[in-house]
Parts: C-alpha cells; structure tokens; sequence
DNA sequence: CAAGTGACAATAA
DNA sequence: TTTATTGCCACTT
C-alpha cells in the first residue's frame, strides 16, 4: 500500500470494467472519461497493477483503435484475442476489435 | 525533490 | 493509411 490515494482510483476502474457486458469491450479513454480523468494512461496503469485478473476483465478493455494491449500479463495478447472471441467479439483481418459493433461506452459513477 | 518510465491518445508528416 | 512526435498524468527510482 504505497499510494492510498491512487489505490481508490484503481478500485473504481476495476469497478467500470466489470460493469462491461461480455461480448463487450471498452477503450482506455473511454474508461478515464466515465472517471473524470482526461488521462488514459492512468487506467492503464491501474489495469496493469490489476490484482485481481479473475474479477476485472482487463480484457475487455483496449486502445482506443480497437487494437490490444501489448502487456498483457496473463497470457499475453494472443490469451487475450482468445478470451474476447470466446466472449463473441469479432476481430478483423488486422487483428483489431471491431469496436463499432462492440464498443461500449460505461457510464460515469454515480450518474 | 527531480528525472525517467509507461497496458494511452491525439496530431503531424 | 502507417509511422513518428507531443502531450498528460501517475508511479518508480
């Protein structure tokens, strides 16, 4: 526990992950908008420090092009692909999300 | 306290 | 359209 501060930010980004449906992702930006932060990094950051992987479908969450996360730390990105198709997502020939048929927006806390 | 690094995103070339 | 650079902000050293 070194940054309180910071820890609550990650619980509440943790928290709007989950609120994404399967068959559903979400984009960095997208994430750090809903928690009033201009900063997508930060939501990176937090997923990076993701402890608990069962719990927070990091997955779900890519860049804003509908391309996924180069670290992902349980598998790598291609854990992460097979993860998404199983959920019903489609990629393309690029191997990218096609975010407009799975985008999902979540909504800002105590909206 | 200052500088470096990073699961990002927007803009420029 | 793809690659490079800049900006943002937090975390680490």
């Amino acid at each position: 526990m070194k940054y309180q501060s910071a820890t609550n930010f990650f619980e509440q980004v943790y928290t709007l992950v989950r609120t994404v449906p399967a068959g559903k992702i979400t984009t960095y930006g997208a994430l750090a908008k809903a928690l009033g932060t201009p900063d997508a990094r930060r939501v990176g950051h937090a997923l990076h420090s993701n402890p608990d992987s069962d719990k927070t479908p990091c997955h779900r969450v890519v860049f804003t092009d509908g391309r996924l996360a180069p670290g992902y730390a349980f598998g790598g990105p291609n854990e992460q692909m097979r993860r998404l198709q199983f959920e019903g997502v489609t990629f393309l020939t690029d191997g990218r999300v096609d975010l407009s048929k799975h985008l999902y927006i979540p909504k800002r806390l105590g909206e």
